[in-house]
DNA sequence: AGTAGCTTCGAAAAGGTTTTCAATCTAGCG
DNA sequence: CGCTAGATTGAAAACCTTTTCGAAGCTACT
């Protein structure tokens, strides 16, 4: 059986509350009965049983965190980044996943309910706004990578918008003028982020924003797949594609090549997220570099000064500033010239 | 304030224990009282504090996963296969990563403690039995691709050994004789394993292991890269690698383009996980495929069958079959012909 | 020497729940 | 009508810890 405090007492022959009070540190405890509190503790083992002390009302040392999945580079370095400094900080995490599933949301707050001190929340599916009211009054929390109108919640994001504007212009600078964009998720606000910077580019370069160049896609790999004919059908042909995400991105380069074409040769291809592989697997592959890692660290630091309540700077959002890669798999058009 | 069991009580008109007996469907109560009881819980929006549960000696609901890294294709499939069925359980997941830190493993669980019902543990560093001897007595644990000796243990496996096997006989079915390995982790079972399964195929097809064709490695891409200068140095020169894990033969991959070599034209090229990507990135690359998410459902429900105590049966250590995934990144050497 | 004040320590409450035990009430049977 | 068995319900213990409160013992000052 696991020792209990009793325990501790009984072997040091004083009371429960001595030995609580040795091990808290607070106040006088004579020299003797420290010495030999500490020692029967050490040879019990003797460790507070965590729901006792969660029960009184003291932080339970649990941090929860709400993603879609984990699966995938995207979420899982996301997961590293947080992983980390939650445990420097004497935290344990807590993981969910919805799988996009409608409600899920819901349940995994319910259960996380009093098992953590704070929430991390992803939520590519419902905004920040609405995810807040089913939310314990009371409970930090910071949202990451959401759409959020409360300008009092605490939001970490990635610079979607910013990050597919300079990546449209990158293409448009090459000398493209059909540029094709492969969405992301239904709903998703990265992908609409993404969307809306990709179409911003074009507009303040004077190419005007085309529906038909917008093909349906999920950031998954099958869903890059599965575009390709429709892309290459577009008449005049794109002489570039805009991936959602490297994933998709990939799922494209595939199909590309089932089709017979070369990147980027035939077609130059973009994705956004930077997955480890984008620099490595052939061609290397120009994308956005999403500071993935980070997020995860500036969210769990500004849960935790909330936790802590040493906040009351910072309120609002973070936009995480996105940068460039450029590699190999986007060129000039053919028969064109870059500018 | 979140409601409590006297909350309830006090609405409903009744002792706390009514309300318990209501909400835990056990013996007789008045159909009367129990209406009331249930539409005060339902308006109060009570849901019992899982502290109190756990401190009962009840479940905590907790299942705790001990990972070396969170990041990265292999660790998170296996944490999603994990995820779902945790989830449709009842169960919630907390997850540790241990990063190979040495000593990271016991504090990891000394925090777990009490806080979960069963463990998975994947200690590629520490062998399964020296881990258990952290372990509280009589909490459930089910290891996973970890050594081990104790035959008691519950342990689920992926066959490194024999997949490692199987790809050296194709590459030795290609016509290849003098073939490098680029080995895993340091003190890594996986790597271990692999290693051995790679040896054994060769002195069963009477080829001699060489140790100047074991390169070092750690399973990253860097260490990938950084091994190709001393593969090309070999004299004679290998005619195929065999990279411990897919991420690492992308990184030889990498460095072999680098050093203007092709795949497979001058040298073929396996791998072993068979990520997402080795199906899409070119060339494809020849992987076994290691089932993971699969390794991930087998162990969590093994771990609840042990916490439900429907066990019995089944103790021991279970071995995951892998398959060769054949694709472009392998062919004859050049100048021989395949058998 | 008596007392005020400090140090040291133990008893007990609180936190939320389940479960056991005891009590009350009702109905049925003789 | 009286008694017993069964149904129903509430009080209280138990889980483990921190913290408050109060008591006891001692020192030092008047």
């Amino acid at each position: 059986m696991v020792p209990t405090i009793r325990d501790v007492a009984q072997r040091a022959g004083v009371s429960i509350s001595t030995v609580s009070r040795v091990l808290n540190k607070s106040a006088g405890v004579a020299e003797a009965k420290r010495e030999r509190v500490k020692e029967a503790a050490s040879a019990l083992g003797y460790s507070p049983n965590p729901n006792a002390l969660s029960l009184l009302g003291q932080s339970t040392g649990g941090i929860g965190v709400l993603l879609p999945y984990i699966a995938g580079d995207f979420f899982s370095e996301f997961l590293e980044g947080i992983d980390r400094t939650t445990r420097d900080n004497g935290y344990y995490l807590i993981v969910s996943s919805t799988h996009r599933v409608p409600g899920a949301f819901r349940a995994a707050i319910q259960g996380m309910h009093r098992r953590v001190d704070g929430l991390i929340v992803m939520s590519t599916q419902d905004s920040a706004d609405s995810v807040k009211a089913w939310l314990p009054d009371g409970l930090p929390v910071v949202f990451v990578n959401s759409e959020v109108e409360d300008r009092d919640l605490e939001v970490v994001n990635i610079d979607n918008r910013g990050g597919a504007y300079m990546m449209t212009e990158h293409l448009i600078g090459l000398g493209h003028r059909r540029i094709a964009f492969l969405r992301g998720a239904e709903g998703s606000t990265d992908a609409l982020e993404r969307l809306d910077g990709y179409r911003a580019a074009l507009e303040a370069h004077g190419l005007t924003t085309d529906p038909a160049l917008e093909f349906e896609g999920d950031f998954t790999l099958e869903s890059g797949e599965r575009a390709v004919p429709a892309i290459l059908e577009a008449d005049p042909r794109p002489t570039a594609l805009f991936a959602s995400n490297d994933l998709s991105a990939y799922g494209a380069l595939s199909g590309l090549r089932e089709a017979g074409l070369r990147v980027p040769d035939d077609l130059s291809l973009a994705g956004f997220d930077d997955v480890p592989l984008a620099r490595i697997a052939s061609p290397t592959l120009t994308t956005v570099h999403a500071p993935v890692q980070e997020m995860g660290q500036r969210a769990i630091e500004r849960l935790l000064a909330q936790a802590k309540g040493t906040e009351g700077h910072g309120r609002g959002v973070v936009q995480l500033p996105t940068e460039l890669a450029i590699r190999e798999s986007t060129a000039p058009p053919t028969g064109s010239r870059a500018l």
